[in-house]
Formats: C-alpha cells, sequence, structure tokens
DNA sequence: CTCTGGCACTCTGTGTTCCCGAGTGCCAAG
DNA sequence: CTTGGCACTCGGGAACACAGAGTGCCAGAG
C-alpha cells in the first residue's frame, strides 16, 4: 500500500514544511531530497498519500501538507528522536545542578525546556500521591490556630492554616507533633488515609478532638485536594511561531490546570515520551497543537509528567530529543537531593 | 492654555476611542457627545490638542487617537475611578475567602483580578522583608542535610536544603531549632541578619560550626535572595485585545520576573494607585501597554503591590476600580488569616 | 507495470488602478 | 469665537489582470 519511496515521500514533505512552513509541491521535493525520481513519480505519489489521509492541499494549486495522521506516521516510523548535541546535555546539567530547592527546579526546568524547544513548556510537580511523608510539622499561630505543614520526599512543602475547637498548650502540641511523625514518617501518601487512623488511641483522650480537627483537614487538604500543582512558560514561544490562528484558546488551555493536567497525559512507562497530534487530543481549543510529554522520576519510580505544546507543524525528532533529556536530567537532580 | 471646551473635547475622545477602537473625528464627536457646538469647532480644539500633544492622528485624513500625554492628563483630571458595582464586590469577597493558604489567595486574586479587568493581572507575593519570622523548622533529611523551613507572619514558607559540615544528632537539632526560634520569633525579616549574630554564644560550642551553615544558609537564600515572588495571569486576554503588534515582547516581559517586579513599581502608600502610561514604564518592549497597580497590605502596613497590565487604550476608570477594589479586599483577607 | 516528460488547467497571491468616503484645514461670514 | 462651506488628502476596498507554482492526466518509453 505505502511502498518505500511513498514512505520517504513523506518524510521529505513533512520536514521541509516543518522547515519552511510553506506547503510543498512536487518539484520542491525532487530538487531537494535526492530521491532519484522526477516531479511527476512524485506527484503520482502524493496523490497516494493524499488519498489515504497523510498529506493534504490547502489550496487546489498549492503544495501539500502533512495531516494530524501524516505527522503520526512520521513519529511512529518515519523519524529517529534526535539527541542534543554535548554543549546541551552541559549547559542542563550545570543550569539545573543550580536549583536550590523543589521551587527552583521546577521553574528552571520550565525555562530550560521551553528555550531548548522553543516552545510552550510545562511541568507537573511531583504527584503527591506518589511521594511519601518525611516530616509533619505544627506551628502554632494564635491560641486556637496553627499552621500545618507537609514536607514530602520529593521536597514540596504544603501548609495550610487549621482553626482548631479549642486553645492548646504549646507541650500538647509537640507530643501531637511527635505522634504524627512517628506514625507517618516514610509513609506514602496515598496510604496516609489508613496510617492515621491509629493516631488518635495514642493520644491522651483530652487532646482527640484536636487531633480529629487536624488529622481531617490534613487529609482533606494535603491529600485529597491541591493534588496536582503544575507550572508553564515560554508562552512567548506561542506568539513567534505564526501561530495568530487560536492563540487565545491556546492561552486560555494553558490557563485551566485541570486541561493541562490532562494533557500531560496518564503515565507511560517512566521517561517514555507521549506524543499527542493536533486533533489527538482531548481539549478542541488545541486543535493546531501537538503535546510531547515525558514522565519523570527518581530512581524507577514516574513522580510526574512534564512536556512541551507547541504547533502540530514542530519539528518532533529535536523536541522529543529536549524532552527526553530533560526528563531524565530533572529525575537525577530530584534522586541527588 | 487648555479651557473646559478643550478638555471636554479630549475626554470625549478618549472615552470614544476606548470604547470603538477607532480613531475619533470630529463630526463623530459631535454627534456622540452633546458639547453643544460644531463639528468645525471640535476640528479647532483637536488641532489645539494635537499642537499640545495630546492627541494625533495616525493618518493625514483619518480621526484623531490619544497620545500618552493624552492619556495622562485624563487619568488625572478627567476621569473619575469608577467603583464596583455590589455584587461584584460581593463576587470578589466569597471568592477570595475561600482560599484556604497563602498560595491559594494569591492564585485567586491573580485570576479575579484578570478576569474583572479582562486585562493580564500580576501580583507580587508578600515581600519577605516586610514580613517577620513566626516559625523556623529544621527537619532532619540524611545524616548530614536538613531541610530549613521558614515560616512568615504573612503565611510565606520558604524551604530550603542544607548540606552540613558534620553529622548531627537530633537532640542537638533539636536545641538549636528551639535557640533560632527563641531569637527569631517575631523579628521582622529584615533585621534577622543582625539578631542571628547572637545564636552561636547561646549554643555549645560544638554545635557552632553546623549553626554557622545553617545561619549563612538562612541569611543568604531567604533574606536575600528569592526576595520578591510573582505570579501573573490572564494572558488570555491579550490575545482577545488585538493587541498583535508586540504581543511576543509582552508575553516576553511578563515571563522575565525582574521587569516585572520593576513594572509594579515602587511602592506608594497604600492601597494608592499608580498608573504608568505607555512609554512612561520603564521597560521598551511595553511601550504599548498601561499598568495600573497598588499596594495591598493588612493594616496600614503595605506588604506588596499587584496590579494588571494592558493596552495603553484601557478603561481606566473601570480598571483603577477593580484594582483599587482587589487590592483592599486581598489586605483584609490577609489580615484575617 | 512503472516511470517520465509534456501539456492544459486551476488556483493564490500580488500588484495596479480606481474610486468612495471620512476627515481635515482653511476661510469668510455671522 | 463660532459656524458652514469647500477643496484637498489619503486610506482602504473593489475590480482586474497576471505571473508562477502546482496539479492531474495522458501517452510513450523502459
Amino acid at each position: 500500500m505505502l511502498d518505500d519511496r511513498k514512505l520517504a515521500v513523506l518524510r521529505a514533505i513533512v520536514e521541509d514544511y516543518v522547515s519552511t512552513n510553506e506547503p510543498v509541491g512536487s518539484k520542491a521535493l525532487a530538487d531537494r531530497h535526492n530521491l532519484g525520481v522526477s516531479p511527476a513519480t512524485i506527484r503520482n505519489d502524493m496523490a497516494a498519500l493524499e488519498e489515504q489521509g497523510y498529506i493534504t492541499q490547502p489550496h487546489t494549486s498549492a503544495g501539500r501538507v502533512p495531516t494530524d495522521k501524516g505527522y503520526r506516521l512520521f513519529v511512529d516510523r518515519l523519524s529517529q528522536i534526535k539527541p542534543l548535541s554535548g554543549a546541551e546535555r552541559r549547559a542542563i546539567e550545570t543550569f539545573l545542578a543550580g536549583a536550590v530547592d523543589l521551587d527552583e527546579i521546577v521553574m528552571r526546568t520550565v525555562r530550560l525546556l521551553a528555550q531548548l524547544t522553543r516552545q510552550v513548556a510545562v511541568v507537573q510537580y511531583p504527584s503527591l500521591t506518589r511521594s511519601s511523608v518525611r516530616h509533619v510539622e505544627i506551628v502554632p499561630l494564635a491560641e486556637r490556630r496553627v499552621m500545618l505543614v507537609l514536607i514530602t520526599n520529593t521536597g514540596r512543602v504544603e501548609q495550610r492554616v487549621v482553626d482548631l475547637p479549642e486553645a492548646i498548650a504549646d507541650d500538647r502540641i509537640a507530643n501531637l507533633r511527635a505522634v504524627l511523625n512517628a506514625c507517618l514518617d516514610g509513609c506514602g501518601l496515598s496510604r496516609v488515609p489508613e496510617t492515621v487512623a491509629d493516631v488518635p488511641e495514642r493520644l491522651p483522650p483530652e487532646d482527640r478532638p484536636v487531633a480529629a480537627t487536624i488529622l481531617s483537614v490534613l487529609l482533606e487538604t494535603l491529600v485529597e485536594r491541591h493534588e496536582e500543582k503544575i507550572v508553564f512558560g515560554g508562552t512567548a514561544n506561542l506568539a513567534a511561531a505564526d501561530f495568530s490562528v487560536g492563540l487565545r484558546d491556546v492561552l486560555e488551555a494553558l490557563e485551566e490546570q485541570v486541561v493541562l493536567i490532562r494533557l500531560l497525559g496518564e503515565t507511560g512507562g517512566l521517561s517514555e515520551l507521549t506524543v499527542r497530534i493536533g486533533s489527538e487530543n482531548p481539549y478542541s481549543g488545541l486543535r493546531g497543537t501537538s503535546i510531547v510529554a515525558a514522565g519523570y522520576g527518581s530512581g524507577d519510580k514516574e513522580l510526574a509528567r512534564l512536556g512541551v505544546l507547541g504547533p502540530t507543524r514542530m519539528d518532533y525528532p529535536v523536541t522529543m530529543g529536549a524532552v527526553r533529556a530533560v526528563a531524565r536530567y530533572v529525575g537525577q537532580i530530584l534522586a541527588g537531593s
């Protein structure tokens, strides 16, 4: 159905279109790539490719442009991920190594990805459900108010103000803190609900109402809510890509946390690349954009995902290479800190 | 020089231009506003206004458009801040009251401002230098590594990983934490450097090296660096304003923390509105944009600033009303939590 | 059966011209 | 000082022609 030459033609079309942003015609193809056949032959192949929906012509007498299906085939079978240059790898390494805390790692990762790919970068904070408790702190703020601070093994720090049903002395808080930490230390966040069930019985009866309040806030806010935190950057690159159509939709989608999270997609394997091309992605405002995403994590555990978003007409091999590389380095940095 | 009627003409020009986005001519002005004079008279006034640089014509035979100087006069002398409707006030109140921690307050404020003004909103976190210490926590992570967590009275939580020069037992850390908190509790962030000078002498000699490391990180990272944290949103509104010229520059500026911070400007009085119009603002990429900013704070102390950024052609009275109202409410919420 | 060159055809995009209308500036009269 | 009148300017849209790129198809050569 699609012999090798037709595939080569498709590849050439994608490559040319990506680099020139203009519909590519048979003549130009024959000139720029030495396919060893004449334009006429290429025309026949193009007709076949169009017949099967891999390419399309914007106007009757214009060149061809890849369809989403065409890009899909290109990504799956016709291209190889392009590794970064040594210089780029070193730059990533030193840039990320300079970060002092999780916020900064995430922020720098966003910048890095945006700069490397010249696209919009999206980075998710390490998922809470896949982290574990490193420390819980209870800080008295006022007589009947405390701040609850949760620190995870991935460096996330979540805080929450709690209004207590009654005043409570500092030493009782200290005890509560000790019990909480004893129970929860190292506990996976997803297992916290079961684990805290024991807490009240380890406490003197008079502290139990307060503990109950604190625990319910802990569960409700820190575990169930706030679940995913996500950050993006590099929107200036959108304006550069002559993206004017739908730019507004794209910006709107980016500001919708929910959409954004779904965009990064379900987790594949660690460092496994997910590519969503144009209409393949679940949000209608992003019909003209593709997403290249990967999971990152320390060791063999995926903590969260990151990726970039750009016009369907993007340089997939390079973008995929950058995303994969950054995901790996972030994983390493996270493991090291 | 500028009699009342000329000022009225200028006001009418600004209002019409803001609402129609088209250069406004003498005829249209005479029709839509009952100025009680003929188009010819208006033309004379317009000529005078142009002479003095308040308006300009894009092309020889087009209507007039206000210049930055014209907007300035309009804002200073020809317009009144327009208060929000009761419904809007209530909406703000309930929306902000639902926030559970500082991050959420800031996030919601950004959304609120963006939605209310249909512009890009910028909100600065409460400035660290103007906050004070509520609690310092030292959490052991590994034998020779701890996480330092600083909680301020404004609810900011800053963390930092510290590598120690030697291993240290948990009880010594507890002591260190106690001493630190005793010294710093309630201490203004800007006075921390002097205040911590006493810390080492209150510690047993063997703990001093570790304390020195921790203190230096505390000073360097938490006080000097990270100083200002700033967040923006509502960029989709940029695309809607037919802003196409320079959109890229605007997005770039927004991603530059430094520029953004300078944009919000030096602090005026609390809830005092600052308006920077077009070329008045310090960054060249934003020549076509105006900034309306205000300080917010709890009580009588300004903690930080917030504002919006939009095309010079914006509805200043409404925008100023919204910014002022939001600044006040945020101050209240912050005071209450 | 596949490739190739030739050819007629179809468009888009661009440049040209033309003209309408909005808007101006100026002037002379009220 | 205000007003109506008038000539002038210029931008932008419509109509038009045209060049160039690209196509599809066909018949002939391998």
